[in-house]
DNA sequence: GTCTATAATCCGATAGAC
DNA sequence: GTCTATCGGATTATAGAC
């Protein structure tokens, strides 16, 4: 297939920018158009209405979905691992674009579920699979979803001021920690 | 003080009901009055504008959670069983009124983080009462979020379809009995 | 206190020039 | 492919009757 324009991309990339720092109100067409330094006529040109630029962001969601289980898979220090530091990392363009879907399906675009569902249960399969117990699995799982349900929260606000670090203390690598001392604790032949 | 009119708690609940469960765009002032069963001009009488409409529900939010905390830490099973059991718990009104706000701090309301923000430090100080371990604390904090989180989500998308109990298995139960043997685990003279 | 207009602005989408 | 101009409908807010 030919190169896909350039101007599709920065499109999308600018409507997941203004979902996930300015909300689902904020981000209007003259808005994207704006951020993206294009016209809203050039903008409808290649999605023909917002409900095409929805649908758009949600089919670049499975392509990347489908690249980072891959890749979670194949992680050296294994999938639970790459989870829990993605999950915590607000920087990459897969969290942005994750974020920015939640936000479609939290508002007016109930088939956006779907897509983030297929994820969340990829990772929760690769999880199980090195872990074994489900209880311990859902609890990874869980602890992920709060950290990504935090750095959306650092991204949001515009002004990004690198808010208090953790409330109560630790870093990943700790968290990390206590997380092998769980799954020992349930699969002790591990 | 005098009993405050009864239309000014139905708009509030209608408002958060329709951020929750339709997304910030849905509600709009026309919606949130039709909702709560008065007209645009009564609506706005109450709350002289849109933005006195969010910060009433900002404020209503700070009440209960004064409120919340202090059951908390009567609970008679202990501060954490009472966080996770009602941050996987839809159907209370506290829970509404804290995704709603949620929803506020996510779109244009910046302000809304604060009294979020407020409510999850009462919070984590109860809970590291009686951890004592601030990593733990954190873990629990987290799985707590990712509840809130998964709650949300069966909020909206107006069906309320039941959607699949757990990806991964195990009940709340479960997942107390897997927390309590993470703190053991770091308190071990608990 | 609550209502019915109505004004002013904003948003999504179309038409057509270049 | 990208732009400007513009229409119709929605949204916030005001004015004033009851």
């Amino acid at each position: 297939m030919p190169p896909p324009p350039a101007a599709r991309a920065k499109v999308l990339e600018a409507f997941a920018t203004l979902l996930v720092t300015q909300g689902e109100r904020a981000a209007t067409l003259d808005a994207v158009a704006a951020e993206a330094g294009v016209s809203k006529g050039g903008l409808l040109y290649h999605f023909g209405s917002k409900v095409a630029l929805a649908e758009g962001l949600m089919a670049l969601l499975r392509e990347l979905t489908a690249a980072d289980v891959e890749t979670m898979r194949a992680w050296p220090a294994g999938p639970v691992d790459y989870f829990i530091r993605t999950s915590a990392d607000s920087d990459s363009a897969f969290e942005l674009v994750y974020v920015a879907v939640s936000r479609l399906a939290q508002g007016s675009y109930p088939q956006a579920r779907g897509a983030l569902d297929d994820a969340h249960d990829a990772w929760t399969g690769a999880v199980l699979e090195v872990v074994g117990d489900p209880v311990v699995t859902r609890a990874i799982m869980l602890i992920g979803d709060g950290l990504y349900a935090q750095a959306s929260e650092h991204f949001a606000g515009g002004t990004s001021a690198a808010s208090a670090a953790s409330p109560a203390g630790g870093s990943i690598e700790d968290l990390l920690a206590l997380i092998d001392q769980m799954v020992a604790l349930r699969a002790p032949r591990g």
